[in-house]
DNA sequence: TATAAAATACCCATGAATGGGGATTTTTGA
DNA sequence: TCAAAAATCCCCATTCATGGGTATTTTATA
């Protein structure tokens, strides 16, 4: 018996996933979840073999919640479910320790497909995504991590200013992290860093 | 026999439908689409009793989808149903046919509930929706038709210079319509109009 | 027909981001 | 250990958006 939780804040389509394989024989769904934090509540009290697990969720998003439960939970399985195919979403659920790889956009016969195969210890990925390669894996983003962390405060409208206060740090040292992350990114003009910041958001 | 179509761009919560409805001895599901356009063709081809129509999808949005087939099959009978909670979602679906709204976070109990009620000729209306009022359902938006034809160009990065050209105006013309946009919007600092025209993009 | 809203356009000043350049120190990884 | 990357910080100049104000003409609607 392969014991499946599934998040996603769809509750319609755990509703759906749930009426798919009601009649497997070989297949329980014992819990659901419609957020990251209510998904490791669930897994805490009874570790599944199998979790289907969207990224985009309030409170904890699935790239979180696949570490977490990768570190307290080894043998249970996540399975990334959901509409992100862009390599940077795959390689990092992967990161994250899941070990399968689904689109909302494929049928449930694909999703019924990847709990079998992922039961018997194998990996299981969508024929439609594209696997990030292994040295590529082992690529970093052209981001350096304190960029990243700042252009998140971009995101969110910050100032200059009100971004060097609150890491503690000049204002002038903040310009050149804005300044490097445009000629990376190759941006030009007023604005775009912003534009970037925004419309890259969960964009991967 | 209820005859329903499914426009869904996710074909997982298609085929989840599809299984919850299965046994359902009065309702049958005569076709899906993945965008607004094959709906349209399904539609045009076979029309049924109900569509079960998501607002973003890929070529056709929803919104314009129910127009379309509000004005060639009034019999033919719009729900929305989607993840948009928000009043002007719900208004511009109403406004364009639909007699019906459901969100993605209830359970399929709730589909099916509606596709009965209906059914019968009446409304449906998810119980988690908040209702636009019906003297709010003759106001415009905030906005002017000019003031939205920018915001759109301000969102894509545009200087109100290329603006300009772009429209024939003058660039302090441009640079008024911002400054009105900025107060009747109760924005403040820097980048607060292009943030605004990016996260209200599908945000209603 | 009269009024209000929308569209058009301008002046001026300031703040913030961008874009050119420079530099030193710290951290990371081969 | 050493070299490169990252983090820190600065100077200067320009562009662009925002924010204060003004005004006239056109359009829509009661």
């Amino acid at each position: 018996m392969i014991t499946v939780a599934i998040a996603e804040d769809h509750q319609a389509l755990i509703d759906g996933i749930q009426s798919y394989l009601e009649y497997e024989d070989d297949i329980t769904i014992v819990g659901h979840a419609n957020d990251g934090e209510q998904l490791l509540e669930l897994v805490e009290k009874r570790p599944p073999n199998i979790v289907l697990c969207d990224i985009r969720m309030p409170k904890v998003d699935g790239i979180a919640a696949a570490k977490m439960i990768q570190n307290k939970f080894p043998q249970t399985k996540v399975v990334a479910f959901t509409m992100f195919d862009q390599e940077e979403a795959i390689r990092q659920m992967l990161d994250a320790g899941a070990v399968g790889y689904i689109l909302k956009n494929s049928s449930l016969k694909v999703v019924l497909e990847a709990i079998r195969t992922i039961a018997e210890g194998k990996t299981y990925f969508d024929k439609k995504i594209h696997l990030p390669s292994a040295e590529k894996n082992k690529s970093k983003s052209v981001l350096s991590s304190r960029e990243k962390e700042i252009l998140v405060l971009v995101g969110r409208g910050r100032t200059s200013h009100e971004i060097a206060d609150e890491l503690f740090i000049g204002k002038s040292t903040v310009d050149t992290h804005r300044k490097n992350m445009i000629r990376k990114l190759g941006l030009s003009g007023a604005g775009e860093l912003l534009r970037y910041a925004l419309e890259k958001k969960y964009d991967f």
